[in-house]
DNA sequence: ATGAAAGCGCTAACAA
DNA sequence: TTGTTAGCGCTTTCAT
């Protein structure tokens, strides 16, 4: 696997009858070389299978090299806390090869903090950037931007439909709700399902969970076409209304025994569903957020697809610096993670 | 996050008023100095924060560090063949990084061949060892040596009551039997389940299996004490010995409608299983193995149960590269992996 | 357009 | 026990 491995510059130098700094010239294309001479060294390069020392060049440059992580804030126990926290993970192992992270956070209800904290993010002059795509206008004048500074850049947890990308790494939403579908049903016949909705998404613009929400009700229709749906919506930020729209609903409802939510938000629900429960309910949810997880914990949601948020930007943040370090481009661009299922009895591990 | 990062030798020397060998020997605890200025270079060291140029080191030592990983050779589409595929991920990481990797096999029925592999490793001496334990005594004895040698090794898989491991990467086998029994029943009483077993295990020293099978009858024991428990022994090696036994078995047993496998093995039960359906049943087994993945994609096994042997051998490889490397010690010894659920809902991004 | 030379921070062999 | 020194392979001025 390893080449004889010695066949440095200078060798190369010699062999031409250059000096190094002209070798060093042609390697990195920085001009203020005779056509000559360049093809010379290529030749050279070729035929003694010239391989750079990646040590040497680094320590050689010196400074450090910077990636920019621009996702949405994160509020207590929320995704993109737990999206966050991959980037330790990352710092750790990247920053022994000389690389820094920095993060940077925005509002991601407010387009104007984008573009205020992605100004900022450029000045850092990163030597790539992960993104998570929130709003597609300015995400494709962002990616504009980078390209233009040559600044390479990752997607994660969901993609526009653009192609300048390193590498994007997301859960496949579709399929996601098929198999959300298939572990709520536990693949048998269900006269009813209940999904609780988020009232802001009915008019967001870009509701991450509608390629989600399709795939459900597709593998109901094709499975268990007779199934009636229904949807009540709740506020997040309003708790007594969220239990008093369930606790209406099931007083019509009694006979609904399957629970479902799109987003990573379940964990709303959990406070009417403890306190209401029901021996035959099932409830499945989105994401490994604590309060997610502890409701798994205590039973009262079945299960959990986690998606791991935090190793899509460590893999994101890794993928870049090995690029931006070693120019070492990913096998293939797009990422579609593994979706976990979780239960009460492999969470802790998890 | 990031030091001011410009702390070399050369500060902490001329800080103490030695010279940069003399720091360069405590820094590597390679004697010949004196306690007080071993005392004096420490005591620097922490109040500047000094922190080594991994680059700088890797380029003055030249050369290449070796891992070695010794494991069960893998026939076609067995377990030990995912864990070898772990292998070259690795490699393609730390390879960057000056560290090679080495692969070997032996015959894991045969325990003369272990020592035999076991001997040619060490020759190759190696700055660290990925290793399953398999023999015992072996096994013991073979850590033994590489403590003396001062050679870190890690275990995956499973791992022996000793100490001297730097890390440990592998399923929780009781908790397995668990999920497992969970998985099976799907949380509703169910009158009767058939063990597969292979004949070997049953005398075999070692069954890693025999946790997992624990924690699965305790499941049953404390949710479903009715359950009638059968077993049927199988040979790995005798196709047609396999289907004859099954078939054995349901003609007396129609009734019978839950199959379960506790080692990577169901996929031997998949023929019979696939010519003889019932819509009732429900199969779960272990092990992402192509075979068993195919049997979840056309029905046949309901539930496959996954650890990801890859990644166990990644992350021991990795860990070990880390401390080899950079003398970074992991954060915990013991690295109980997540048991990932797989349907044929969610195989397909495995 | 090209060459010479001074490091980058650390290791290791040799002196002292 | 400690200091000195010559690299490791590459980058980057600064002359030429």
């Amino acid at each position: 696997m390893a080449a004889t491995e010695k066949i440095t510059i200078m060798d190369i130098a010699r062999r031409t009858g250059l000096s190094k700094g002209t070798v060093d010239r042609v390697l990195h294309n920085r001009g203020e070389v005779s056509k000559k001479s360049y093809a010379k060294v290529m030749e050279a390069i070729q035929e003694l299978g010239y391989e750079p020392n990646v040590f040497a060049s680094l320590l050689a440059k010196g400074g450090k090299r910077l990636i920019a992580v621009l996702i949405p804030a994160h509020e207590n126990g929320s995704f993109w806390e737990l999206a966050a926290s991959g980037i330790d993970k990352a710092a750790a192992s990247v920053t022994t090869v000389g690389v820094d992270i920095v993060h940077f956070e925005y509002d991601q209800y407010d387009i104007d903090s984008f573009r205020k904290v992605a100004g900022k993010m450029l000045e850092a002059r990163p030597s790539g950037v992960v993104l998570a795509p929130m709003f597609q206008g300015e995400t494709e004048s962002l990616t504009e931007e980078l390209t233009q500074r040559g600044i390479p850049y990752c997607f994660i947890d969901s993609k526009p439909d653009t192609n300048g990308y390193l590498a994007y790494f997301g859960m496949p939403l579709y399929k996601s709700g098929y198999l959300c579908a298939d572990q709520l049903t536990g693949g048998r016949d269900v006269p009813s399902v209940l999904i609780i909705r988020v009232r802001r998404d009915r008019f967001s613009q870009s509701d991450p969970t509608v390629n989600r929400r399709a795939g459900f009700l597709d593998y109901m229709m094709e499975n268990y076409p007779e199934c009636r749906i229904d949807n009540v919506f709740i506020d997040p930020n309003a708790p007594e209304e969220t239990e008093a729209a369930l606790s209406t609903y099931f007083q019509t409802h009694p006979d609904v025994h399957h629970v479902v939510m799109f987003n990573s938000r379940i964990h709303l629900a959990v406070p009417y569903l403890q306190a209401h429960p029901d021996p035959q309910r099932r409830v499945v949810g989105f994401d490994n957020l604590k309060a997610n997880m502890d409701a798994l914990r205590n039973g009262t949601v079945s299960v959990l697809i986690g998606q791991r948020p935090d190793e899509q930007v460590n893999l994101a943040i890794q993928t870049l610096a090995e690029y931006a370090i070693l120019g070492k481009l990913p096998p293939r661009k797009d990422h579609f993670m593994h979706m976990d299922i979780l239960t009460s009895y492999n969470v802790e591990d998890y």
